[in-house]
DNA sequence: AATCAGAACGAAACGTTATAACATCTCTTC
DNA sequence: GAAGAGATGTTATAACGTTTCGTTCTGATT
């Protein structure tokens, strides 16, 4: 067991719109691997790593690339998809199907719902959390009697700087 | 102009849950062309007919496969791509994006979201409307200054049926 | 240490989805 | 009938994802 002051905290702001150093994302990552018993492993750290230094969604090919490239270690599509897949299963990583793209989850110990607004002017995206729409979400399942096992909320536009800069 | 008694009319029901007459869906999507002064073409027609026959959400070589074999009528996927690009911007069509699917709208008549639920069992998918949802995304926008252009909504899960079935 | 089982990884081939680039056709308009 | 716009056809290829099978690694057990 980790010494708890040392061990990476999880965040308590609501608003924090993201805001945390990769380097501390991934060490929560590792230590949420460790709790649960699975393995991360050093591709899959990799992986993460490249995600989080990537600054928006990344696609599978990009970082099959990148791994390539910068460690000169060739890996194919089934590698690189099994180890999203993993990421994604421990909720590390989020798809984002409008993109065919993967982003690193800013709040992986959250239970947090996907949601995501996506530039199309910079192709960033920011992860939001609002526990409404998921509530809304349950009661239209409810209504239909569906059971939801996975939800996707993505709002596609321009970012604030984007806009401006466009409106130009 | 088409005569008043004759001309389809939107639906008003607000809990129709998409029961509409393809048929009629249809007619109704011709006279939103007619009265848009954009053209709705044999090909255009014939794929939004299919998208309505098929009874769930659809691929887009599954729609060249449908129009090769009952049409006789060899289509490439630059066509019918571009019909179906057609048909969403008239808000006739959605896209899937966690199916790479399409679906027919069931009130391309109004402004609708994009909100469906998506059965893993029969692969059927139903779309909702909840202005609710539309406006906590609005809301979470403006937080960001964000100017949302498309908004996708899916849910994924069993239908009750299926969830029925399966749990038997 | 040898063995074994399961998890993780590597590689080749293939299947699916989407677009680029360019040619043609069919109307309308002048 | 020439010009132009919108729609469609054709070929090729890019981009995304999966299947299959075999190998290696790791950790537990004997």
């Amino acid at each position: 067991m980790t010494n708890p002051s040392t061990r990476p905290r999880p965040c308590t702001d609501p608003d924090c719109r993201g805001r945390h150093s990769p380097r501390e994302r991934i060490a929560l990552a590792v230590s949420i691997c460790e709790g649960r018993g699975v393995q991360m492993t050093e591709l899959r750290r990799r992986v993460l790593e490249l995600l989080w230094a990537s600054g928006g969604p990344t696609r599978a090919y990009q970082l099959i690339e990148a791994i390539k490239s910068r460690d000169s270690r060739p890996v194919g599509p089934p590698t690189v998809y099994r180890t999203l897949e993993f990421l994604m299963a421990q909720g590390l990583v989020s798809r984002i199907e409008s993109l065919n793209a993967y982003v690193p989850c800013v709040h992986p110990e959250r239970d947090h719902d996907c949601l995501f607004f996506i530039c199309s002017g910079c192709r960033a995206s920011v992860e939001l959390e609002d526990p409404r729409i998921g509530g809304l979400l349950a009661e239209g399942a409810a209504g239909l009697g569906f059971v939801a096992t996975r939800r996707m909320v993505e709002v596609q536009g321009m970012c604030a700087r984007c806009a401006e800069a466009g409106a130009a």
